[in-house]
DNA sequence: TTGCACCACATCAAAATGATATCATCTAAA
DNA sequence: TTTAGATGATATCATTTTGATGTGGTGCAA
């Protein structure tokens, strides 16, 4: 079998692949019980899985009568690409998938504690008025002056690394700002077209990409360290990144943004060197070191 | 039908009517033809799923014919319950899971920006020697000391929130101790029983659980909006942290550490207010104000 | 030695799916 | 106004997948 007769095969034999192969690969065995809990399949079907997978990849996999398990070989080739990040994910949440898998956390994977969950309704709220360009009337507290009613335009929502934002046109304040979605309540759909102004299309910091130059602090004593940490390549890191996002992420990795890296303190592990040829962004005003 | 015939359907069935309650919940809208693009499935079968859903949940959708799609009432019920961390994700990787599917990333929901990618290879050696119980023989490369061949029994790895590290015992420093992953390499799994006390087991910071109380900090003016952010009950939020994750978590959400609250800064949203309680924890020593 | 647990494989019935054809509804262009 | 085209609903039938069951093999443990 090659690898385009993986295509052929429907979503849930393929899906049982999938989970054959993650198996070998990151826990390192596999008995047919696991495909029976994890698919609530019969077990005649497992053992057709396992043939299947035995048959794409004849070297990747052993059973040991001992264990009654399969074993995952040294000559082993996955057979599926895995996304990293989401490897992680599902390892952390014991597979669950969120759709219609249940979810039992993982001792030995254990994510960041993340602290601020929005709500999901929040979320398809604001996702399904992103969706059909409509307007969201509710009320916010703001940090700064407190609480008020608001009627906002969403057009994307995104994560600046602590909390999830929606980023929107506030007829308030008559610009494009963030919302941080868990201060966001009573939301309301206005289901009229909104103005052409006020539309993702004329979010002008939103759609400037920017093109940043990461290099390694050079206080930092063993550089090599991060340029691993970071994957870089000669030292550098080439970023292309929105500028309503840039601030953010600057704060996220600690980035002194100082004109001459002048910044000390073993948490800064990047510098942002090409600071002076990006002219002067209201963004970076939360950026550590800067002088905006 | 009633909640429990969901369980009744098979694996491949339950994804289809999870991905329609999806797709109605946080996009509004769904037609046939996303059916048989994100399943590969046929039209006909398109249109029993449908039609099944509308069984399960008769009020959840109507067909509009001038654009034939259908779409999310206001009565609707969600019939699957989505993890909401789990849904942000699928929203930000235009619903690949990671296994088998493609992934493409979606404009309208952005997660922060990842710039440390552990390789797949070092966290699937690094699991299955954590699920065996082996040693790895490594290179690592130290912030502060460089480069060094190590041996190393690894039993667990965490997101510090920056990072993906693994929890293990360092057989040359005899302790235990956190290896960031993107600075292993040449990783070797040793195929023999560990020495007991090497085992997790008895990695005393890894399992001592502290309680802990983090607070708005007195410095914020509206505290409304950081309680919101973090659901707090009271203005306070207790958790349960593992110690030797204790010092990342204060950095990771810069909760003052100080013995009374007396740092300034914009960036403290919280303090942890029970710290005198907590005895002198080695691991706050990265903390924000912290005194040990 | 024997019973047990687990896996492989074969067989058959049941269920799910794909393919196809026909009909309905609405839009948009002629 | 009429008509072609796109999309969805439904029915039917062949094909594929799955579930259930029985038989045989292997190794562990009582």
């Amino acid at each position: 079998m090659t690898v385009t007769d993986l295509a052929k095969l429907n979503y849930a034999q393929r899906e049982r692949l999938a989970f054959i192969d993650f198996c070998l690969q990151f826990i390192g065995q596999l008995a047919r019980a696991d495909l029976v809990n994890h698919f609530k399949t019969g077990l005649a079907s497992c053992s057709r899985d396992l043939t299947l997978y035995k048959a794409l990849a004849p070297n990747n996999m052993t059973l040991k009568h001992e264990t009654k398990q399969y074993y995952r070989t040294n000559q082993f080739k996955p057979v599926f690409n895995h996304d990293p990040e989401t490897i992680l994910g599902s390892l952390c949440r014991g597979f669950g998938d969120g759709l219609s898998q249940g979810i039992n956390p993982s001792e030995k994977c254990i994510d960041a504690t993340r602290l601020i969950h929005p709500s999901s309704d929040v979320i398809a709220t604001l996702m399904r008025a992103i969706n059909n360009r409509h307007a969201i009337f509710c009320d916010y507290i703001s940090l700064s002056s407190g609480e008020s009613s608001r009627e906002i335009v969403p057009h994307a929502i995104a994560n600046n690394g602590q909390r999830w934002h929606v980023r929107a046109f506030d007829k308030k304040s008559k610009q494009f700002r963030d919302f941080v979605c868990t201060r966001l309540h009573n939301l309301t759909e206005i289901h009229r077209p909104i103005a052409t102004m006020q539309a993702g299309e004329y979010d002008k910091q939103w759609n400037n990409i920017v093109s940043i130059e990461l290099v390694v602090h050079p206080s930092v004593s063993h550089p090599k360290a991060i340029e691993f940490d970071f994957g870089m390549d000669g030292g550098v890191l080439y970023l292309e990144v929105r500028e309503a996002l840039l601030g953010y992420l600057m704060r996220q990795w600690n980035v002194d943004c100082s004109r001459d890296a002048t910044r000390m303190g073993a948490e800064h592990h990047l510098w942002l060197r090409n600071i002076a040829q990006l002219g002067s962004l209201p963004c970076l005003a939360i950026a550590p070191g800067s002088t905006v």
